[in-house]
DNA sequence: TAGGCTTAGTGTAACAAACACACTTACACC
DNA sequence: GGTGTAAGTGTGTTTGTTACACTAAGCCTA
């Protein structure tokens, strides 16, 4: 049989760190799913499972968030692949991490599908023990989107499309962990073009109502293509 | 059995993409092996092969290139996981590429070892067509090397303990691709204080002998923690 | 040993980007 | 109509970035 090769196998799974972001008390929010089954039962953990095998990983990693949170249609960006002997009690276990980021609104409701006795957004200040390694996975994904802020506008992928400038600089204050300048921010985002005014403002505001904005997408692209440095 | 879960699984393999950087011509390298089996027989491919099961993952990719390039005490950063179907004519395989940049003269000669025919650097301008889908591997490692450029001085790992500034000049130059100045590529270096002045000179060179420098481990890794940005 | 070849090494002035900073406007609610 | 809250707007200062050209040192050869 010169074109197989068979020996004991690692078993593959995928887990899945999605993040969103609630301007109106500058939080970051992870998703999580509380385990059906043991190991782990009860615990809260990322959302995900095994990897079938005529199936990519990415759309494992999918279908995975799908029966577990009824979240469909979802970016997933790969993050990191765990391996270390150990990280799960039932055996050789290594983990495809992946990580998304998703507007709060377009998410406001993760339902426990089939797989999840519970799915839940949490404040990443203010999580519950996670299951496995999964501490360690979903403080990967903060670092890398921490790092992915300064070279990309995140606001795309965080915010719904409509938005304030306001609520855009409260992301970017959140997720670097620092206060900007109002007038020197939207300076900086006047100069890159990538911002589209619209003729709404925000409704139902006990103050001046903020007036919405939209990212120009095809300009955006234009400035990724040409290594633009979007650091604010 | 509660806690196991058998299931046909994905074979699990690690690829390396071990980069090196020659100043005399400007020139990086990458280290292939010539393949001694089927699939792909007698063709170039990144070194690389099966994780064992009781063997951490990056363990297996050092393991894998000793086994077939004979070096050792190489620092691996994992680059990406490639899982699509039918990347591997054996069947359902999920390798796991890990990358490394090294300097030129620790690894003057790659030997291939029992796992290979033969091992050799190749300047990435001249490359073999290679097995599987080694070339989109090859091609995300130097993407990742390129990005890495930008926020890490990546002299400190592919020059020798000391060198010029005109070497540490070429080097970005061409991981860049672009032309520096040398006033003022020095003025930067100076102002970060990651170099330190030996007392010694380049020797046997047909013209004025450029001193050498070393890096400042220390204050490297003090500006890396307070995410000091190495751009150049 | 003088002249030529090659790379090392060095400063300044013009321009662009980053930063610090405070008041007026609009709207809702009482 | 007064109060509370967040929106919106410009300038001067400091700091960093760029462009640019000559002298120094050592080897080679005629």
């Amino acid at each position: 049989m010169p074109y197989t090769y068979e020996y004991p196998r690692p078993a593959l799974t995928v887990d899945c760190v999605v993040f969103a972001f609630d301007p109106s008390n500058k939080s970051l929010k992870v998703l999580l799913i509380q385990r059906l089954a043991d190991p782990f039962k009860d615990s809260w953990a990322l959302p995900g499972g095994f990897v079938e095998m005529e199936e990519d990983i990415e759309t494992a990693a999918k279908r995975e968030l799908k029966e577990e949170t009824s979240m469909e249609n979802i970016f997933l960006e790969q993050l990191y692949t765990f391996g270390t002997l150990g990280r799960d009690p039932r055996g050789r276990v290594v983990s495809v991490a992946y990580y998304a980021l998703i507007p709060l609104q377009k998410a406001q409701t993760p339902i426990a599908a089939s797989d999840a006795k519970a799915a839940k957004w949490f404040s990443i200040d203010k999580l519950p023990p996670l299951a496995f390694d999964h501490n360690d996975i979903l403080q990967l994904g903060l670092q890398r989107l921490r790092g992915k802020v300064r070279y990309q506008p995140i606001g795309f992928e965080l915010l719904d499309e409509k938005f304030s400038l306001s609520d855009l600089q409260r992301l970017y204050e959140t997720v670097l962990g620092v206060q900007l300048d109002k007038r020197n921010f939207r300076k900086k985002l006047a100069k890159m073009g990538v911002l589209i005014e619209t003729d709404e403002y925000q409704q139902n505001v006990p103050h001046r109502a903020a007036r919405l904005y939209r990212f120009d997408k095809e300009k955006y692209h234009q400035l990724i293509h040409d290594g633009f440095n979007f650091e604010l």
